[in-house]
RNA sequence: GCCCAGGUAGUGUAGCGGCCUAUCAUGCGGGCCUGUCACGCCCGCGACACGGAUUCGAAUUCCGUCCUGGGCGCCA
């Protein structure tokens, strides 16, 4: 049986590995090749006068990025990577590799995002490339644990929805037989009626579909967001929750993946400072005027210029808190001294926005009354709307984008790096 | 959606009216080489997005089309 190469170490006498051949240096009277699998690179040497002439014919056949199983005495020897070679007993080709390569694999030529996707397949063999979804998917099962550690229900909810009730967001509209349905733009409303279910804690992990034109690189019109609901909680609460979770995860990777963090030259990941600030909005926007020069007023929207500016001067994750009630959606619970102001917050990368999130208006004619000032109709969703009338406990909840929060954690320039098949306005295929 | 910048071998680039039979790197094919690790050396292969216009002459200027990147807007 093969085993991984990363397993493969000076003190192992044979071993068996299957991988791709990551590059050839043929010396002559001495063959090198790389040999790659998940795990990392051995190097296999083959000198022409010691192995077998079956084994030679064979290695000097196989091209680069073929899929090969060798078979061999692994020999400790410093001059070899890793302090290890493989000498090979026996070669085979599983399948051959063809010619010219659609990009460059061990990256002495880089290539181009939209190359690169193009190919995605072979981009990922690039253990830069194949690190960061190690990570993000070490991310994933750590937001996992996280949550049921802490007693969570794990919910699915439908991501074909009737209606473009919640606003704020262009859906994309489908065929769903006779009649027009939209991909779900979040699963905030459901995730409120597990509320009133009497699942106290929920979270998701799911798809969410926007349709915006936009052209940047933070923005998907397919992404995946990480979505908790608890019952019995307040904005703070969840905030707090928040703060501890993205903490946590920080810590888990920097402690589990570490050869994945080397690869990427990230050995030392910072974990963020705690606790995170929470600036009042009124605060954020007077901060961005006095980094840019620019005014802003209450109830401004904070812009790009903004939050780069507020980022600056933050340097390191932070909430916006008390936001306007007229720029947050309308199941934001107002304060009760200053309707004006909400329970909603955000928590913010220097880079970017990575959640929000708000204690939900729990009250059913409240909820009615803010749904209509926000020019919807309520009579529209009524479904989300009846379980306000029968026992919906006051609850709080968050969105966390998953590509963002992998994307500030590694420094990644662009979201779609993120993104096994990114999804943005021109982009169907692969 | 607006604005800007681009599309040159498989990949990444140089060239920006005639010195272009188009540069360099990588790759690929051939040759030499027993400790490479971006192996080295020699020979060769391979490209101006598409359509139109201007011009004696267009990769280079202009128009259109398609495609891409970035900034902003929108949005999370």
């Amino acid at each position: 049986m093969h085993i991984p190469i990363k397993k493969v170490t000076p003190e192992t006498e044979h071993a068996e590995i299957v991988g791709w051949v990551h590059e050839v240096r043929d010396l002559g009277g001495l063959l090198f090749f790389l040999i790659r699998d998940r795990t990392g690179i051995l190097q296999v040497t083959a000198p022409k006068k010691k192995v077998d002439p079956a084994v030679l014919e064979i290695l000097k056949t196989v091209s680069r990025e073929s899929v090969v199983r060798i078979r061999g005495k692994v020999k400790s020897i410093d001059k070899a990577p890793g302090g290890r070679e493989l000498i090979p007993n026996s070669v085979e080709i599983l399948n051959s590799c063809e010619s010219p390569l659609l990009l460059d694999v061990v990256e002495k030529v880089p290539a181009e995002l939209d190359t690169r996707l193009d190919a995605r397949f072979m981009d990922i063999r690039k253990p830069r490339v194949t690190a960061v979804f190690l990570i993000r998917s070490a991310v994933i099962r750590m937001v996992n644990e996280f949550l049921c550690a802490r007693d969570f229900v794990h919910v699915t909810t439908p991501k074909i929805v009737a209606a473009a009730t919640e606003g704020g967001t262009e859906l994309f509209p489908i065929a769903y037989f006779e009649k027009e349905a939209f991909l779900s733009q979040s699963p905030q409303l459901y995730k409120q009626m597990m509320m009133a279910a009497g699942f106290e804690k929920v979270y998701e992990i799911g798809p969410i579909f926007r349709a915006e034109e936009h052209n940047t690189t933070k923005h998907l019109n397919e992404a995946t967001s990480i979505d908790v609901e608890v019952s019995f909680a307040d904005h703070q609460d969840v905030m707090n929750l928040l703060e501890d979770l993205i903490v946590s995860v920080y810590g888990c990777v920097r402690d589990t993946c570490s050869d994945q963090l080397a690869t990427l030259s990230l050995d030392d990941l910072p974990v963020p400072p705690t606790p995170f600030p929470r600036i009042p909005y009124r605060e954020a926007i007077d901060i961005a005027a006095r980094k840019t020069g620019e005014s802003f007023s209450f109830g401004d929207d904070i812009g790009t210029v903004a939050e780069k500016a507020i980022g600056e001067e933050m340097g390191q994750h932070y909430f916006i808190v008390d936001w306007p009630t007229a720029i947050k959606p309308y199941y934001a619970m107002p304060h009760r001294e200053d309707p004006a102001l909400c329970r909603a917050f955000d928590l913010m990368h220097p880079r970017m926005e990575l959640a929000s999130g708000a204690q939900r208006v729990h009250q059913h004619d409240l909820l009615v009354e803010q749904i209509r000032s926000k020019g919807l109709v309520p009579e529209n969703f009524a479904f989300y709307l009846t379980p306000f009338r029968y026992g919906m406990p006051p609850h709080a909840g968050w969105g966390l984008g998953a590509e963002r929060l992998v994307m500030t954690m590694l420094g990644l320039n662009n979201i779609r790096e993120a993104v096994l098949f990114p999804r943005d306005r021109h982009r169907m295929v692969p």
